[in-house]
DNA sequence: GTGTCAATTGACACCGTGTAAAGTCAACCA
DNA sequence: TGGTTGACTTTACACGGTGTCAATTGACAC
């Protein structure tokens, strides 16, 4: 909180007077940060996809692409979460909210019977929630060192291979 | 540090005459978890493959059933390394020699003319270490209730549809 | 001018980590 | 038997981070 104080220019007690906790504060900070960076609008293409496989491309893209961009607020709201209840909640709504996308998209596969066989859709929709995972991410594109591109044609195959028939 | 004390039944200042802080006491009880669940007897039939393939599904099989045993103490390591710079190096270096065992699977299948075209046996390596990582783990069984038994048939086929050719 | 509102300063309680010192107790040994 | 050793206990304390509280300042609106 002194750090953050810091770096605002106010004091440590003012933060108290705009977010009742940390915790909050960095719920908060989530919450901007998905409005300065327009997550409705990125996942507008894939809700217009016209085919299954067209709206699960369109999905892993926007997602893929947006995981950079919310890492370092999504990150510590996941660490906060490790040791305090509210944190926790806050980001498991949060990826509640994801995973509607991935089912949507699903659904659409399944629609089409592209869905691969002896896969449920919920099964498929699990599935595909934790290749988009921010850990994924972090495992491939800051420990190992992969470019964004690299991983998002790697995710891209990894969900055709996972969800789709042959 | 005082849970843990309670729990062995110690004062908490006895833990401090045995491990100097509390990142070295969960580096110690990591390790004493690999010598309580013989992780190099596990790897062993992976070593002793005599294709490539086998090798894979022996190593997969190996370290995604040994996570559950070490997921404690390792989760521990990981949260801990969040702030840490001692236990973020400790998970590291145990990742690292982790990611060996993914590059001689690897190689094995490079040997057989089996890794999938226009992919280097780096990539390939990072591709299985990403897979196999705690964190898909917890998605899939912790966070999505799946049974050990679904989690390892999905990690065998995704690491199949990642790596092999065709 | 007065009231209000945001922010400041300074103080403090609480908790967890880690350090330090003095005391207890049993085992071992000359 | 008495003395030493070593593991552990109890008590105390320093430090840093979170969160609370009260008094004060300064600007702006009416």
């Amino acid at each position: 909180m002194s750090d953050i104080a810091k770096k605002a220019g106010v004091s440590r007690q003012a933060l108290y007077l705009h977010f009742p906790n940390r915790t909050e504060l960095f719920i908060a900070a989530t919450k901007a940060k998905d409005a300065e960076f327009h997550i409705d609008a990125r996942l507008a293409p894939s809700r217009a996809a016209k085919t299954g496989r067209e709206r699960l491309a369109a999905f892993v893209e926007a997602w893929g692409n947006y995981i950079p961009d919310i890492h370092g607020v999504a990150k510590t709201l996941i660490v906060l979460g490790e040791t305090d209840e509210d944190a926790a909640h806050a980001w498991a709504e949060r990826m509640a909210d994801m995973k509607e996308g991935c089912a949507a998209a699903v659904a659409a596969l399944a629609r089409d019977g592209d869905l691969r066989p002896g896969l449920t859709e919920a099964q498929a929709t699990d599935l595909l929630w934790s290749l988009l995972s921010v850990g994924l991410w972090e495992r491939l594109v800051r420990d190992c060192g992969w470019t964004q591109k690299a991983y998002l044609d790697e995710v891209q195959r990894l969900a055709r291979a996972a969800l789709l028939d042959g």
